[in-house]
DNA sequence: TGCCGGCATGTAACCGGTTACAAGAGAGGA
DNA sequence: TCCTCTCTTGTAACCGGTTACATGCCGGCA
């Protein structure tokens, strides 16, 4: 059995209640008093029950995390960041994954809703209703890739359509003209705004979008859409919903020889670590992942702490990241176009 | 305020104890009075207070999670293994990086022993020594990458030693006769044990080992070991300790324009998902990292609940996985080597 | 000396579940 | 009719913290 309170103010000699205040830093008690409680529990090496004090104190000291898969580097930078961002407010972090099912989804949340004092859900469903619900807003609730404002405290989103936009314009500046696109779940808002940017971009330079293909946001679907383009003509570009499905495609391409960007064009969405890193390194879209990570747990922690802060949806826009495999550089002759803020390496 | 198992006996006018019952299908509840129960519990939104149960049944259905870093695809195939089985047997996962810091480390656990059933802890440092020391064996205790098994119930780990050995063998017998090496952190275990395989390798081949340089597991370093070795004449083959320093080296290797593996070879360790999609494909030592997580995560909970499993280390030999980083394939003709056990795509 | 105020400490209620034990109801046999 | 046995339900103690309130002690002042 572990040691309680009790033993520790029984070998101290005092009362419970002495204990209780030398630990939390109360203000009555001696300075003497608190030296020997410490040394005593030190000595029995004594943890507070964490139950029992959630009980009592009404608080947990945990943000719960809720994703939608733990797949890939995306997932791995969200978490990092999520860490970062308890680990500065001394908040513990529960993790759960919910593989995209809704029901699982629900039940997850039922079962941290009594074990978190907030939670940072990131939902692939349209709108935070059914969070919302499974939640009923018993601890602040921070939205990760929704614009729903109605039912969460924040939301932090990325301007998909934008970004999107901004790369299938990139993609056509370069001189592309039959540009597919390899989409993401259909029931995911963020991948349906990913394609609509994709096809406005089209319908701004008056050109067709070329070939849709569906995927998961998995590397394995980007992977089985290029072999399905590889099957036919190839496009002149390849435009993936993200940078984990533009692995697949690159991995497929180069398994039949095809080039990137010298045969064909290829762009991503996200900006993964490993992006820059590809060969040829992916045009992307960036999002800064971590970062999003860090604020929405820096944020959960504000709210609750009762903190008054800015509520509703932070949106931030992905900067067009130009790399190699988006082609044609020189071949255009063309400089570049005033989309392009930044180049990186 | 949220409601309390007494809110749903007073609605259901029945007593707490027969609402307990109810939700947790005691027998000792007729069919009827348990539906009723559960109807106004549901209609209510009834929760049970996480802390009040683990009060009462000792017990909080958590597993606690400690990792050294959260940089990269090796911690999120971990994570997704863990989760796999957390899962799968009902419980959550509480998780926490210890940045690398020994003090954090042992603040981490000594945070996380009241709050969880279990512990899975992977500790960069010689042996659960401290480990165990912070956690009092409390609650089981499961090492990752540790051979330790004086100070835990069941570790978890890879024959580095012989990993690296069969890719250094591999590399040599490939007929490269500099090989540099990049190893891992100088106070981790794992990083130690891949550099004396990779000495003992070349010991066997009566060759010496070339050029040993320090990183730190992250692919920054890997970048900054490879930089290093471009300021001189190139080795012929570059062996990194793991597959994100590998990716490193990668990268400084292409800007400078060597071509791997025309120019030089590469390889890595652990087979993380990008390994076989970089380019060239990664030679590298494969590693069933999630698969480890999911086991650990299996093992913590059987040893929760009391199941007799065996105790001990848990050793798995790292598989060589020949891709094309490695080299000279064809140019010596030779049939691939005995210790290739296995050949990717 | 006696009274008062302030401060350190102790006692016990409370947080919200679970469950041992008590109690009551209903059936069945003598 | 009454006793007993079984089965369902209720009462209250308990898990281990925190803290409102009570208490006791001490110094200072009249």
């Amino acid at each position: 059995m572990a040691v309680t309170i009790r033993d520790v103010a029984r070998a101290a000699q005092v009362s419970v209640a002495t204990v209780s205040r030398a630990l939390n830093d109360s203000q009555t008690v001696t300075d003497e008093t608190r030296k020997h409680v410490l040394r005593i529990a030190h000595a029995l090496d004594f943890v507070p029950h964490g139950g029992a004090r959630s009980l009592s104190l009404r608080r947990t000291d945990t943000i719960g995390v809720l994703l939608p898969d733990l797949h890939g580097e995306y997932f791995s930078e969200l978490i990092r960041g999520l860490d970062l961002g308890a680990r500065s407010g001394r908040q513990h972090l529960l993790l759960s994954a919910s593989h995209g099912e809704v029901s699982e989804a629900v039940a997850a949340l039922r079962a941290m809703r009594s074990r978190v004092d907030g939670l940072v859900v990131m939902t692939p469903f349209a709108d935070g209703e059914l969070v919302a619900a499974a939640v009923k807003r018993a601890v602040p609730l921070v939205l990760l890739n929704s614009r729903d404002t109605a039912h969460c405290d924040v939301s932090f989103a990325i301007d998909n359509h934008a970004g999107a936009f901004n790369v299938a314009k990139h993609l056509i500046a370069r001189g592309h003209r039959r540009i597919a696109f390899v989409s993401g779940p259909a029931d995911n808002v963020e991948a349906r705004d990913r394609l609509r940017g994709f096809k406005a971009a089209h319908r701004e330079a008056g050109q067709a979008p070329g070939r849709i293909l569906r995927g998961n946001f998995r590397e394995e679907s980007g992977f089985a859409a290029a072999c399905q383009l590889l099957a036919s003509e190839l496009p002149d570009a390849i435009f993936a919903a993200n940078d984990a499905m533009a692995i697949g495609c690159l991995h497929a391409l180069k398994s039949e020889g095809v080039q990137v960007p010298r045969d064909i064009a290829l762009a991503g969405f996200d900006d993964i670590p490993i992006a820059r890193l590809l060969d040829p390194p992916l045009t992307t879209a960036g999002v800064p992942i971590a970062e999003i990570g860090r604020q929405a747990a820096d944020c959960c922690i504000d709210l609750i702490r009762g903190k008054k802060i800015e509520t509703g949806c932070r949106l931030s826009v992905p900067e067009l990241v130009i790399r190699a495999s988006s082609g044609r550089q020189s071949g255009t002759g063309a400089a570049p176009s005033a989309q392009s803020r930044r180049i990186r390496p």
